[in-house]
DNA sequence: CGGTATCCAAAGAGATACTG
DNA sequence: CAGTATCTCTTTGGATACCG
């Protein structure tokens, strides 16, 4: 372990990834490759246009995805998730390895009660 | 890539690691063992005790870090990351690496705006 | 020393309605 | 279609005081 706590950027990338919606919509765009907002919304039963949008601009502003409006009616507008933004794969990749154990974890202890 | 977004256990992963002082406790705890609560809440400037109290809660409760208390006046309360806890290591690490990466990458970007 | 308890401000997040 | 705008509720986080 090397990481100088005072040094730490550990934050910086939290500060990315952070926010219900945003996990989601990376793996989305990491998946499916570019996306309408509408589809999307489509694959994330729940969320609001309103943070739809917001997490979108959040994302957009770090340059971790890339936004590309048609001047056309109806509006069309696509995702997509940058060069950049796919440096953050092995972390997203990491975390939901972690989670897979995880999940498993909170099952043996939850039978290790009922017992 | 093959996660799929329905089964993602991303959240799970972050829901351990997000609040604003999380990680750096786990930093700590990791690189200097074993640590009192007045030792940790010396090398965290700028946390109160009641979120410092708060984030080892719940942290303790995930199985990530030990708490150990002496029964002894003036008391005594020693935390530890857990074996368990440790596995989160290569996250943190990677996000650190990323946060890092972050840093060089927002500093250029400032640099070509103000050209 | 290592906490609780209480109060308060700020940020996050949802519902709903409206628009170019 | 892809958003804003507004209002509201909830969650976080900070300050302060007190306790075993």
């Amino acid at each position: 372990m090397k990481i100088e706590p005072e040094l730490c950027k550990v934050e910086d990338a939290l500060g990315i990834l952070v926010g219900k919606w945003k996990p989601i919509i990376l793996l989305n765009l990491l998946k499916e490759g570019t996306q309408r907002f509408s589809e999307l919304k489509r694959s994330m039963p729940g969320i609001t246009q309103k943070m739809l949008t917001k997490q979108l601009r959040e994302l957009e502003k770090e340059d971790i995805i890339d936004r590309v409006v048609y001047p056309q009616v109806p509006p069309k507008v696509e995702y997509s998730i940058s060069e950049y933004g796919k440096s953050l794969e092995p972390i997203l990749a990491a975390m939901h390895e972690w989670g897979m154990k995880h999940t498993l974890h909170k099952r043996k202890k939850m039978e290790q009660k009922i017992q």
